[in-house]
DNA sequence: GCCAACGTTGGC
DNA sequence: GCCAACGTTGGC
């Protein structure tokens, strides 16, 4: 079983959005290299919740992936923002997995905190300039950061 | 709103 | 293949 971390912001799809939904294909990523984690992904990988581009950016939740990868079907949806004129059916550019909820953690633990920790250090998230919306996270680092909620 | 740190695009 | 210009992400 794999860790991860999954970046978004709350104005957009928040963690009560999650827990709401229950279940919510995570649409729209469109970077390579977020893609290709997309596609590691396993039915039963535990993932972060981190909300991003807000007031207290921070892990916020957990979640599982809950599908194998597939196409993301709105990259051949005209109407879509994410929909992608290069990408063909038959050769599908993008994928998704599917995430459910696990629970809200007991507070939001801040990216100021995360980068305060010296285990840590290695955390993709906070290496420079990390904008990736999707990235593997370490047994190691995924305890620790467990142990701070 | 600013800006660093990327990724992408397209001319050559 | 190189690289300048441009766009995006996301913290602050």
């Amino acid at each position: 079983m794999n860790h991860w971390l999954m970046k978004s912001e709350p104005d957009e799809f928040s963690i009560d959005d999650l827990a709401r939904r229950g279940r919510e294909p995570w649409s729209g990523v469109r970077n390579y290299q977020a893609r290709n984690y997309l596609r590691a992904m396993r039915p039963g990988d535990r993932v972060l919740f981190y909300h991003s581009s807000c007031a207290e950016p921070g892990v916020v939740g957990l979640a599982e992936v809950a599908s194998e990868p597939y196409p993301d079907p709105t990259q051949f949806d005209p109407r879509s923002d994410y929909f992608d004129a290069a990408s063909r059916r038959e050769e599908p550019r993008w994928s998704l997995v599917e995430v459910k909820f696990t629970r809200k953690l007991r507070r939001t633990i801040p990216l100021r905190e995360l980068k305060s920790r010296k285990e840590l250090r290695g955390l993709a998230l906070l290496r420079p300039g990390n904008r990736l919306s999707v990235l593997p996270v370490s047994k190691a680092h995924w305890d620790c950061i467990l142990r701070l909620e």
